[in-house]
DNA sequence: AGGCAATTGCGAATCATTAGCAATCGTGAA
DNA sequence: TTCACGATTGCTAATGATTCGCAATTGCCT
């Protein structure tokens, strides 16, 4: 099961002295199976419920611990949190509708044309990176009941 | 002097009921002035120079008062912290070297056709957004001394 | 010039994330 | 298979960035 081929990928890529633990491997099949991007405290409830003495500190030591061997990606929306998502489940941009915070992701080829382009002008070599748009989505667009918030109220 | 022109340019934009004050324009100013752009506590810092009793609080509102009112866009770099810098100096976006943290910033026509794409795919109207890409610059990628930071040490 | 609401400064509060440390538990060698 | 050592965990406390509460000021409209 997800446990076992969890515990094979995660073993595979451990640097020597990494250990693959209960924990890691939780959440990791967590984050897998969240079919898109979550945040620390999304993945900290979800853990709890099936081992309900994991710790906070164990899930964002565990996703600094997947960012740096390459498995998830952080993302960084509008917020003052992160997010994470397995990557790369083919590589996709986010799109955040300001009215409501739903979030649609796209994939463009015209952005690979930009990692080339800036590869080669800027003499830059991109591993990674990250591109979000924001605006208003066809809903709220349409239901005028826009209600724009005051910056002190 | 610049002063004068930022107080005309803040009163313009202005709702009704807020006012210009010597610590929004001395704010603005420096953010103008600060070619690039520049995070909450360096803007503080700089603002002691010139007003020394002025309130890191009173950053953070004028810099959450300029996002609303447009005059700065807030980018989300790998970091806890946000920077801002003054918007429009055209649409560009950035590119964020792993190594020595410096970044370039560069523009690309094929971003805009990005945009129409979006908009016309999915419905969704687009007001704004960021492209980060991240990687190696010149300077770095030819030092092999890439100390690889193992994660607790 | 005068008054009222918007703004400031200060300190304390909050939120996300990280650090310290003793107890625990994977894992590679015997 | 067992052992021992060091990696990892779970606490709780600390940190860093940002926001809040509130009394004292101060723009700005009349």
């Amino acid at each position: 099961m997800e446990q076992d081929s969890s515990a094979a990928y995660l073993r595979a890529r451990s640097l020597p002295g990494q250990r693959v633990t209960p924990q890691r491997l939780l959440l990791l099949g967590l984050i897998r199976r969240a079919q898109g991007h979550v945040d620390a405290d999304e993945i900290y409830r979800r853990a709890r419920e099936r081992n309900p003495h994991i710790s906070l500190s164990t899930v964002y030591r565990a996703l600094r611990l997947f960012k740096k061997m390459g498995l998830v990606e952080e993302l960084h929306f509008n917020e003052e949190h992160h997010h994470y998502e397995v990557k790369p489940p083919s590589q996709h941009y986010h799109m955040v509708c300001m009215e409501c915070g739903k979030v649609i992701e796209f994939l463009s080829p015209l952005i690979g044309r930009i990692v080339e382009e800036v590869n080669r002008e800027y003499d830059f070599t991109v591993t990674g990176g990250e591109v979000s748009l924001v605006g208003y989505c066809q809903e709220c667009r349409s239901q005028e009941t826009r209600t724009e918030a005051k910056l002190d109220e």
